[in-house]
DNA sequence: ATCTATGGTACCAATATTGGACCAATTATT
DNA sequence: AATAATTGGTCCAATATTGGTACCATAGAT
């Protein structure tokens, strides 16, 4: 086999190999199980490795390290205790510290909720400058977009995203760089976000149905350049989608 | 249960091992699909492929990291589940990473007046949210940075960076993780905007001292959890801004 | 002498990997 | 237009790896 084995073969020995790994730091310090978990400890925060990275396995640590599997579990215990990793059987160890929040890490700290709340103050605006804004091109994607979500009455799936796309055609449509560089960011969360496992409970037929009716209005109100309507319409849209967040539980 | 055997086809072994090729990056990681994954992940997060470029097919991938197709497989759903990529039968496996349309450049894209157009949606919520959220601690954190800029009257480097650290203060204070890292991103970009050559055109010691008014009066506002006074603030202060931006050619 | 840390070994149950085959969609070739 | 090659999607059973645990021996410190 091509693949360089850690270990050879069955449980003959738990742990005896020509080690093809070379430690990055060899024992410097201390070295007992102490000084083990200073090493590993700072290889995590230094960012050595990234959130939910895998650690080598106990007994390719031990090996690294030249100590007994023992010793390795003793320090993995002690970085367990500290919240920055956890283990898991037939799996492995796993780095459960975050160094810098990025699009994943800021949607696991986003509610539902706040981030409704937060595309109630963005996309009001981005529907204002759509009606200023919108050429006839932003205006046929929009119109596109909607036919494509209006045909997914009855699959969540597919109205998710064609859902998705109406609004980003609406952010395109604003023609404000910035407004839809940040939407796009939003929509990166959105699809992360915990909303996702309430999806299916929240889009009934009916509340498909609903959303849609408000899409072509708003769609309506846009192409006939009429600002009050469709901020009256996006805002309605996304108040009613608040309500229904909130409804189910 | 042993199944049928019709005939042979042309795929005869589907990977055809005894590649003996070396994995061009050995065992940096934990090893596994785990491994694979952030290797990959790292790739792309790097720029190493560029965006909606194709990576190599599973069955190549194989036998690069020297692992099952299977193994691979599972690297690759996870950084589909990570958005990072998609993927099409019959076609292949294609980045979905947009190499950070980056601060910089989407700052090439922004007028100094679009900039300010989206501030003026977002700031006057977090405002909002603040009056609501902000507890003593968040408070004090104002207060420090409302000084520190109120005694940068005649510099205006250091008005500059304490108007910064003001506003992230209230970004804070909001308490909403999302809005937080909105204005994070949407600061990068005004760090790299075009604003900063005009700065020394627009920042006359007066109007320094008359933001800073609004400033105070923003913080007054917001202690005294007063919403109104406090979107009447911050908008009047963006709006006014808005205005010397445009009043100066 | 007793306690503590470590090293070593063996086994377990949970999980992951493997290698194979076949499928359906897509692309390249004839 | 027909055919061949390539690609991701799926299923399976055998096997390998992994953390969890128990037990014992040795060395050093108290």
């Amino acid at each position: 086999m091509s693949k360089p084995h850690p270990l050879k073969r069955t449980e003959l020995t738990e742990a005896s190999n020509n080690a093809s790994v070379k430690p990055s730091i060899v024992a410097t310090n201390g070295g007992g199980s102490a000084g083990i978990t200073a090493q590993l400890r700072r290889e995590i925060l230094d960012g050595g490795y990234g959130y939910s990275e895998r650690l080598p396995a106990e007994r390719a640590l031990a090996l690294q390290f030249g100590a007994s599997r023992g010793t390795v579990r003793e320090a993995l215990r002690r970085l367990e205790e500290m919240n920055l990793v956890s283990r898991r059987v037939g799996s492995g160890t796993f780095v459960r510290y975050r160094g810098h929040a990025d699009h994943e890490d800021i949607a696991q700290l986003t509610s539902p909720l706040e981030l409704i709340d937060v595309r109630l103050v963005v996309e009001p605006q981005m529907a204002r400058l759509a009606v200023m804004n919108a050429n006839a091109q932003d205006l046929q994607r929009m119109l596109e977009a909607l036919t494509v979500v209006e045909r997914a009455q009855d699959n969540v799936e597919d109205f998710s995203r064609g859902d998705e796309t109406f609004h980003l055609a609406l952010a395109e449509s604003s023609r404000n760089p910035l407004l839809l560089w940040l939407y796009r960011h939003i929509n990166e969360v959105r699809r992360h976000t915990q909303w996702n496992a309430r999806k299916d409970k929240i889009l009934t037929a009916t509340r498909i149905a609903e959303y849609n009716q408000q899409h072509r209005e708003l769609y309506t109100a846009i192409a006939s350049r009429d600002i009050e309507h469709a901020v009256r319409a996006i805002t309605g849209h996304l108040e009613k989608a608040r309500g229904d967040l909130m409804g189910v539980e």
